[in-house]
DNA sequence: ACGAATTACATAACTAGGTTATATGTTGGG
DNA sequence: CCCAACATATAACCTAGTTATGTAATTCGT
């Protein structure tokens, strides 16, 4: 199979398995939860958050500002830097983030075990692949 | 491998990649391409494509109507139901559509030939089961 | 064959989640 | 010690969706 052909082919079945886990899943934001997720190890500033999450200090900002009314992350003072936030992550968005992921699982894990053993073999095979993709 | 580990592993890996592909790509809306990829293989009423992308059909009704703006499909009136409407590709949609797609394959196809070859054996031995997830 | 219920789409009013441009307060280097 | 650069916030706007409702066409029971 030439790279062309597995490039245009993966891109739609993971376009389409990532939409079936979007619409399955969660009243809540993809980017809010990818927030979260970055979160878990560790405070951020708003700036870094929005650079990972590829959207606008301002549109960080303001998500942020949802995370907080959500209680699910607040922001603290930055103790060496005045102009500076440090978001972190609360108990409860902890409890919130893993739900998600799991509710996330679970709809996958329905498919997956539809499959045949030789097909989740294929799957199990190319997860370490697949996350190489995304190693900027 | 445990189905619930494999599960949650691909469910992370393959959001990630999605959101590549998102980012990286094509100033144009998600559901659009998806309505125009449906409409490459033959018309479609408002309401079927509407339960096709998981939208309301007022959202669909409004997105056809930004699709004609474009000019990427047109509305026909069905002949055999007056209140109907068949909504067609057009020429320039499919020619959008096929760009839309070589610039995702692109994205993609950059970081495939950075792999190992036996990360792309695996990569293409498990397109087959990634596209069985999705089906129904 | 006619009226009621249903269907297909459109419109209106609203919301979420972003955008760019700009303002405000903080910091560090020359 | 001042000034440019930085970190965040605010304002005004935009896109893509939602629900509720309206309108015209069709179907179905009697």
């Amino acid at each position: 199979m030439t790279t062309e052909k597995l490039s245009a082919d993966l891109a739609a079945a993971v376009t389409d398995v990532a939409r079936l886990l979007i619409r399955e899943g969660l009243h809540v934001n993809r980017t809010a939860l990818s927030v979260l997720a970055t979160l878990r190890s560790g405070p951020r500033r708003i700036t870094d958050l929005a650079a990972c999450e590829f959207v606008s200090q301002p549109g960080m900002t303001t998500l942020v500002s949802r995370l907080e009314d959500e209680g699910w992350a607040k922001r603290q003072p930055d103790p060496t830097d005045g102009r500076a936030v440090n978001v972190v992550i609360t108990k409860a968005g902890e409890r919130m983030l893993e739900q998600a992921i799991a509710a996330r699982t679970e709809v996958l894990r329905k498919r997956v075990e539809r499959l045949a053993p030789a097909e989740r073999r294929a799957l199990a095979d190319a997860v370490a692949a697949l996350e190489m993709l995304t190693r900027d």
